[in-house]
DNA sequence: CATACGAATGATAATCGTTCTTATTTGCAA
DNA sequence: TTGCAAATAAGAACGATTATCATTCGTATG
């Protein structure tokens, strides 16, 4: 595990909390969490953190570009670790799980939208809102 | 001006508040209004309602299918008049206007990514956020 | 290795958007 | 009209997030 490295890279300290934070996002079995999530998995880890510094850490972890924040509906925020390539969303309605996808015509067609209404795209978000047809779902909203 | 007929086959009692904040979506200027703004601009017209009911208001009126919500960033919804027919947004960066748009090979395309991932798609969303290229750019976010 | 200083933290207050509570007022049917 | 359920206004309460501030920690330096 070279995370210092991660955080020294993004020009911030390594501290345990900020550990704490990355080395969830990287070992947890959902990819999406909210600062409440981090929050009680480090509670229930026996780590002693601040709410407030969870927020912060997140905050500067998204302006550093490790984290990428999402706006589902619901209104909090959701974080997932920056793989680098941008992908959409869909959410399960029954069990709030988020599965990833990534369409090229999608994108394409969004591309060509914008600039033909006179825009020039800074980012974007598609969220679909679902319901699962498979056997289990297994999670909780 | 019928809009007490509106009220009536939405299920809705004809109240002073209801019919205010419904003319207020009709004709005002901009589509986009938040319960902040309704409310801003009600009291400037010399009304007087209390912020609760709007909020109210405006829930009941998404429900009844009058009006639409939407989530954008910022943290604060966001409610336009319901045309019946779906569409997307851009939202300008520099002046917060919303322009809509619908295009066809986009939501093909949400369908088959959906279905494919074993989803019936409820609802969804698009967010294009960008930098608008014309001389103008009148409103302020 | 000690230490010093600025950065980071935790506790908590404050803020923001929104919803709930409650006493009062209103629409409207009888 | 009159009565009563429904709707309202005001403000308290709420959940998510941010700001404040005194204390603690990382780390560059000696």
């Amino acid at each position: 595990m070279h995370q210092p490295e991660h955080l020294k890279n993004a020009g911030l300290k390594s501290t345990l909390p900020r550990l704490k934070v990355l080395d969830l996002f990287e070992n947890s079995k959902e990819r999406h969490l909210s600062a409440e999530d981090v929050y009680k998995q480090l509670l229930s880890s026996g780590e002693d953190v601040g709410l407030a510094t969870v927020y912060r850490v997140l905050t500067q972890f998204e302006q550093a570009g490790l984290l990428v924040r999402h706006h589902f509906e619901g209104g909090k925020s959701v974080f997932e670790l920056n793989k680098g390539e941008h992908h959409d969303h869909i959410v399960c309605l029954q069990c709030g799980h988020v599965e990833e996808f990534y369409d090229t015509a999608i994108e394409t067609r969004q591309e060509k939208v914008a600039t033909g209404l006179g825009f020039i795209i800074r980012d974007h978000s598609l969220h679909i809102y679902a319901d699962c047809t498979k056997k289990k779902c297994p999670h909780r909203r």
